[in-house]
Parts: structure tokens; C-alpha cells; sequence
RNA sequence: GGAGAAAUGGCCGAGUGGUCGAAGGCGCGCGCCUGGAAAGUGCGUAUACUCCAAAAGGGUAUCAAGGGUUCGAAUCCCUUUUUCUCCGCCA
């Protein structure tokens, strides 16, 4: 969510910035400012209404304590009277007032959410994900024509879709034997290369609530997207992110605090509704999947800096599974509403001869701090809005899919060496 | 799940109807003192919004949250939430 006072102090530059994600946004930037110039007014209305108010009440207070000191019962009781008098008049006014300040609150709030963020000068106007930039491309392609992953994971045991289709439906799969060693393998090499460089262990709740969904921007804008569990109002995390950025919301952070760095392994849960054929086969699209975040929270000035140190520290990871690779820099049509720069990462599913999109590593400058109202102290003694980072380190079972399709040999899977130290085998077979 | 107690600033803690955004202490910041430090000592030390060109200085709100009583609420009443203690249940 972009603060008014950005909106208020830049109307041309906005209009122009969020046409490269091609949003319309003139006739809400314009209600927006109008709506707050009268929001302002009544509110300022309302305050000297009670500044009135208070004040009455005090001249009273003390003059009917200076009566009852003198025994003058009966006139404190005059006094008393006429101060309820004004204060009932006061109190029709301001109840007015309230009500009209607390609808125009309720429909800035409404159209500030309507806004994306805006997006980084380096995001170029594309309308869809052809339109993105590869920054970078490594490794070499196999040969093509081999096993796609669904079947090799059914021909060495390592997945059950069926039982997962059983248990609960499509998207939700049972891994079994070597297959879930692998799972626990990746998650504790994901795990240790993040800790590795400085960055804080969490395990968070897989269920949050509404304020955790507002904060990080699933909350309205993607509401559907998430399983809700209507009896308590609990949401299922689509993503770690959520409750590990909402660990600061409504913080105000001390500076020496700073840069703050923290990963989580979770399991995400999401609907996907909508999606079907063949980008849903296999592991290529999960109701439920599991995933190592990172997640850092820095200063505005900085912020770009970690997001190249985000993208450096991902780029070690898929290099450390061996796996063909390719960083692009997504295009306005195709970055999410809350990122205003995100880069993917893609890696070469040799059988599907396709890329898949293993991480997504995003700058979200203030847009997610100012829904989770996560400041700090500036030298100057002024609050000011930290910017939060987050990226995918990794989504495990695309590289599950690539690992198992790229790694294919007349003996078996083999396994990367990075990785054998936690699965305790060199091959599948 | 049942019974009871509690929720105050960064922390501890005082405050049962008025001049209380809140005593006192700790911590922190800036000084003084000192050769340097400790001790001592002086001053300062919440957040949001808002008025003012800015600063200085005002205004409003906030003592878990929401509502109520009252001329006036941290203080009284109601609801909710959370925490603690005891009991029950349980991995």
C-alpha cells in the first residue's frame, strides 16, 4: 500500500509509473487526494470540536471543586448542570462528524489498497512473461527425449500422486521413501546454506489470521488464492513469508537491528484455482508443496543492494544442485501488485523441455511496511518506513522435478554431491 | 473446558474520579565532574495524526481492544482478547 502523502506529493509520476504495469491509475490517484483533503478538513473539524469540549469540561471541573470546598453544594450542582448542557451539544456535533470522518477513512482505505506498488525504474513495460528480460542463463541442457519426473518418481517409489489423490485431492502428493529422504535432504541444505550466511532460523504457525494477511498484501488483493478456515478465521500460509514478515508488523525496529535476515521452511498451501493441463502435471503445480524462504528487512537506501545479495545467495544454491539455470528480470505485466522488482528463477525441466520457475526473489520497498506499519529510528529521531525483501531459497519440488528428469541415467538418478551428505545415498535406482 | 487473579511508557513499578501522557526507579541520550573511567550530578527520553513555510510551540487521540456511565475516566460498569495460578484433559 503506497502512503497517502506519497500519492499526495507525486500524482504525475505515479500515473506514469504504474501505466509500465499497466494500471490505470489517475481517476483513484485523484479521488485518493480528494478524499484525504476532506478527510483532513473534518478531521481537524472534529479535533477542535473536542478541544472545545475538553476545555469546558475542565472549567467546570475546577470550578465545582472550588464550590464543594466552600460547602456551595447547590451551586456546583448549577454548574454541573450547565456543563452537561454544552457537553450534549458538543456530543451531537461530534458524533456527526465522527461517523462522516470514519466513512472517509473507510473509503481512502478502500482505494489505497486498489493501488500496486510501484514499480522500479527497471522494470520495462512488457505486458506478459514473453516480455521478460533474462539477465542471465548457466549451465548446459541435456539432451531432451527423456522420462518426465512423474513417471520416474512412480517407477523408483519415490511419489504417490494416487494416495495423495485419495487422502485429500490433485495437487496433494505423498512422498515416500527415498522420495521423502530427498524432501528432508533439500530442506536441510536450503536451511544450512541460509543460516550459513547470517541468516536467522525461524519456524513460524502455518495458520495466520486476517491482520498477518493484510500485512503482507494476500489480504484483500488475494483472498481466494488462500484455503480459509471459516470456523476460526484462520488462513493456510501460501507462502512463509507472511507469517515471518509479519513477525515485524506494527515494530519499530532499533537501527543497530539492521539489516534483519531471516528464513523459514514451511509447507505452503494454495488454492490455484484455475489452473489446469499440462502446467499442473507432476510437480509442476502443488496445492500443497514445501518451500525455504528468506525474507530481510532493511533500510531504504540498502534495500536494492540486499535485493542483488538476495539474488547472488539463490543463484549459489541452484548452482550447488548442478542445475541449468536462467535469472530473469520480470517485465511490468507480469511483477506481482506488491513487488516494485522482482527477479525468477527459472531451471531446465530436460524432459518437459521447458523452464520452471523455482524462486522469485522481490524488493517491495514500503509497500508491505506500511500495511505492517514496520519502521525504525532514523538519526534524526524520525520514524521512518524499512523497506522488506523476500525470495524463494528454493520452492522444492520444480527442482524436485528438474533434479529427477536432469539427473536421469541408465543406472539411476544420480544425486548432486552438495546434496548427499543429508540424503545418505549417491543414486536412486 | 471450569474457578480465580491480572493487563500502565523500552523495562520495573506507583496511581480507585479532576490540573495524569501519567510519580519513582532502571535503562538510554546529551552535558558537568575526572588525567581516564566508575561513582556522583544536571537536563532530556512514547506513538500516530494535525496546525505553522520551518523551527519553537500548539491541538487531538492512545494506560490490552471496543463500548458505556460522568461536566470530567488509567481509575467506575459491560463485552472481547491476552497472560498468570489452581483443577480437568492431552502429544
Amino acid at each position: 500500500m503506497l502512503t497517502v502523502k506519497t500519492i499526495e506529493n507525486n500524482r504525475e509520476s505515479i500515473v506514469s509509473r504504474l501505466k509500465v504495469k499497466g494500471f490505470d491509475a489517475e481517476a483513484i490517484v485523484d479521488e485518493i487526494i480528494e478524499t484525504e483533503g476532506t478527510r483532513r478538513k473534518k478531521q481537524a473539524e472534529l479535533e477542535t470540536l473536542f478541544a472545545e469540549q475538553n476545555r469546558v469540561a475542565k472549567d467546570a471541573g475546577v470550578r465545582i471543586g472550588a464550590l464543594k470546598k466552600e460547602g456551595k453544594h447547590e451551586e456546583a450542582e448549577i454548574v454541573k448542570q450547565n456543563a452537561a448542557e454544552e457537553s450534549a451539544k458538543f456530543k451531537t456535533l461530534s458524533a456527526a462528524l465522527e461517523t462522516e470522518v470514519a466513512q472517509l477513512e473507510k473509503q481512502l482505505h478502500d482505494k489505497l489498497v486498489l493501488l500496486p506498488n510501484l514499480p522500479h525504474e527497471s522494470v520495462s513495460a512488457g505486458k506478459s512473461a514473453e516480455h521478460n528480460e533474462i539477465v542471465k542463463e548457466s549451465g548446459t541442457i541435456p539432451e531432451a527425449t527423456q522420462l518426465p519426473h512423474w513417471e520416474l518418481a512412480t517407477k523408483y517409489g519415490l511419489i504417490d500422486f494416487e494416495a495423495g489423490n485419495k487422502l485429500t485431492g490433485a495437487g496433494f502428493p505423498v512422498y515416500t521413501g527415498k522420495g521423502a529422504k530427498l524432501q528432508r535432504a533439500l530442506i536441510s541444505l536450503f536451511l544450512d546454506h541460509n543460516t550459513e550466511k547470517g541468516y536467522l532460523e525461524v519456524q513460524p504457525p502455518l495458520l495466520i489470521n486476517a491482520d498477518s494477511g493484510f500485512g503482507t498484501g494476500q489480504l484483500p488483493d488475494k483472498e481466494g488464492q488462500m484455503y480459509h478456515v471459516t470456523d476460526d478465521d484462520f488462513y493456510l500460509i501460501p507462502t512463509a513469508e507472511v507469517p515471518v514478515t509479519n513477525l515485524y508488523r506494527n515494530v519499530i525496529v532499533a537501527e543497530n537491528e539492521l539489516p534483519i535476515k531471516l528464513t523459514a521452511y514451511t509447507p505452503c498451501f494454495r488454492r490455484e484455482a484455475g489452473s489446469y493441463g499440462k502446467d499442473v502435471r507432476g510437480l509442476n503445480r502443488l496445492h500443497q508443496f514445501d518451500k525455504v524462504e528468506i525474507v530481510q528487512i532493511t533500510k531504504p537506501e540498502l534495500s536494492y543492494a540486499a535485493l542483488d545479495e538476495m539474488v547472488a545467495h539463490v543463484e549459489e544454491l541452484v548452482k550447488k544442485l548442478g542445475l541449468p539455470y536462467r535469472i530473469l528480470r520480470l517485465c511490468g505485466g507480469d511483477i506481482s501488485f506488491h513487488s516494485a522488482l522482482t527477479y525468477d528463477f527459472e531451471v531446465y525441466s530436460t524432459a518437459q523441455e521447458r523452464w520452471l520457475e523455482v524462486s522469485s526473489v522481490s524488493n517491495f520497498e514500503s509497500f508491505q511496511s506500511n500495511r505492517l506499519k514496520l519502521r525504525y529510528k532514523t538519526q534524526q529521531k524520525k520514524t521512518e518506513l524499512l523497506h522488506t525483501l523476500n525470495g524463494s531459497s528454493l520452492a522444492l519440488p520444480r527442482i524436485v522435478a528438474a533434479l529427477l528428469e536432469n539427473n536421469q541415467t541408465d543406472k539411476g538418478i544420480i544425486i548432486p554431491d552438495a546434496l548427499v551428505p543429508y540424503t545418505g545415498f549417491d543414486i536412486i535406482s
